[in-house]
DNA sequence: GCGACAG
DNA sequence: ATCTTGTCGC
């Protein structure tokens, strides 16, 4: 689905190609009942990466599927072309699934982007899922800090065109904001209140916390169980 | 020309 | 992303 051999100025091209597909409005099931997490690990001294989805069970928050699939990177890491370097890992352990959620967080942004179509945008295209994205830290757009107390919104806007392309939400009171923009198939509003509710006790959603925790474990077993152990 | 730049 | 434990401050 993805071609690691794309030069960047093919990626970008693909981005504007699917960029109108994104649909910026609600098309969720009638009811929720799963909801992943993404994440993709890097191996400090090697090309190696791991990629997980975890499944959540959107009431009680308990995990209830997890895929994970290690392989080499493909992609260099180039601002505004992330979703080609991680997508390739994600794809795959979507493909081992055995179930699928009815919305997809993902850790970066979606509409939030130069061109308007980050990694949330662009995996909510390729699996034709509800998407969004929630970012640690601005890639594009400006903003004013919103309040210290939880649950504060400041509007994200393009420098280019002033257009509201995704919310600055303090998760937790006092604590840095996210980042949040709408991937496909649903509203800013609901990303935001979604974001706001996956955000129980920590910054960060609880969907992006476990996909980190069990990326991690993979990889690690991964790593132990192909490297001769030392000593 | 100089910064900024998801992970 | 990764390097990284304790430590300073409320």
């Amino acid at each position: 689905m993805i071609n690691p051999n794309l030069t960047e100025q093919e990626a970008i091209d693909i981005q504007q190609q699917l960029r109108g597909q994104v649909i910026a409005t609600d098309h969720l099931p009638a009811e929720i009942k799963l909801i992943a997490g993404v994440d993709v690990e890097y191996d400090k001294d090697s090309n190696a990466i791991a990629g997980a989805f975890v499944l959540l069970d959107y009431h009680t928050l308990e995990v209830v599927e997890v895929a994970t699939h290690c392989m080499e990177v493909t992609f260099p890491y180039i601002p505004g072309l992330f979703s080609f370097r991680e997508m390739p890992v994600l794809l795959e352990a979507w493909q081992k699934l055995q179930q699928h959620p009815d919305i997809i967080i993902c850790d970066g942004q979606g509409r939030a982007h130069p061109r308007r179509f980050g990694l949330a945008c662009h995996m909510g295209v390729l699996l034709d899922k509800p998407t969004l994205g929630c970012g640690k830290t601005r890639l594009f757009g400006k903003y004013d800090p919103p309040a210290a107390e939880r649950g504060a919104v400041s509007p994200l806007l393009a420098e280019d065109d002033g257009e509201h392309i995704g919310n600055a939400l303090r998760t937790q009171k006092d604590i840095n904001p996210v980042f949040v923009s709408v991937g496909h198939k649903i509203s800013l509003d609901t990303a935001t209140s979604l974001v706001l509710k996956m955000c129980t006790e920590y910054r960060l959603p609880e969907t992006t916390r476990k996909a980190d925790h069990y990326g991690r474990e993979a990889f690690l077993a991964y790593k132990n169980g192909t490297i001769p152990p030392l000593q």
